[in-house]
DNA sequence: CCTAGTATGTTATTACATAACACTCTATAA
DNA sequence: TTATAGAGTGTTATGTAATAACATACTAGG
């Protein structure tokens, strides 16, 4: 998780992009975070201790979050979860455990490429993809 | 389009579900529209003529035609989208254009596979997938 | 030093979705 | 016939997600 806070300012110097005291704290938040995170929740989160933290500030922090690909929406459930995976921005999916509600990243090529074709066959040209899951991880598949 | 409604009436009977006065009006709004509607762009149209209608109304027979497969929430933006296969529910891939903001259905079976196994590969056991893109359509890539 | 660009702070509002409860309608079994 | 269970709708209110708009601050280049 340290480690995720030091890719990140790596990646924002690099693309000279100042990795600015609010995007750090919502990225800490998010790599403490067990599961994936709604907004309102990490704005709370962000307001503990320090100054009121509002809406604002936590979405703009989060668009950029994940433009750099260090954090993850979810679209399903409108959630966000911090990448494994930094800096490569490879495409990603996302299984979220409907038990215990921790997201699984699988990275992919083969999908994408297929998803291209038969996307292309219909005269469809693909600029983003979105991939996710729902279902059951195996730590609460032993458990059950 | 009245084929839809019509096929929507003989799988509920099939299946011993009403297919009430709301439910035939949300479904009637949708497969009228050229392109995915949002929840409140429905709920202001139904409410056109007749009685005013609130936001479960709508909210509830958007769940009910969900979940019968006739038709799907594209979960990047919130809005709905009449299904062309009902009944049979293969999983779909929705391309949605950045321009005219039309969606296209895409049935895909290999992908899923592909997905099931590299879900299985972490252990993970998918019960449900959400594909989606966005990019351009043909007609407004002719167009440009 | 000033000014353009980038980012944050703050207020207010818009958009998306559901909880909770009362009521209606219809089928079925006493 | 009437009771009652189930499914569905109507209505009020509220909860939750996201952004518009504008003021302010910081920093780098002319």
């Amino acid at each position: 998780m340290q480690d995720l806070i030091r890719q990140a300012e790596a990646l924002c110097q690099r693309s000279g992009m100042a990795f600015t005291a609010p995007r750090r704290r919502v990225l800490e938040i998010l790599a403490a975070s067990e599961t994936p995170m709604k907004a309102y929740d990490l704005i709370s989160k962000a307001g503990e201790g320090g100054q009121a933290t509002k809406p604002p500030t936590v979405y703009r922090a989060l668009d950029f979050l994940c433009q750099l690909g260090l954090v993850h929406r979810i679209e399903q459930d409108a959630t966000f979860v911090a990448c494994n995976h930094a800096g490569h921005s490879q495409p990603v999916a996302l299984f979220v455990c409907n038990t215990c509600l921790k997201a699984t990243e699988v990275a992919y090529d083969e999908v994408s490429q297929i998803l291209e074709k038969a996307a292309a066959a219909k005269g469809f040209h693909l600029k983003r993809l979105v991939v996710e899951g729902r279902g059951q991880c195996q730590d609460c598949a032993i458990a059950a």
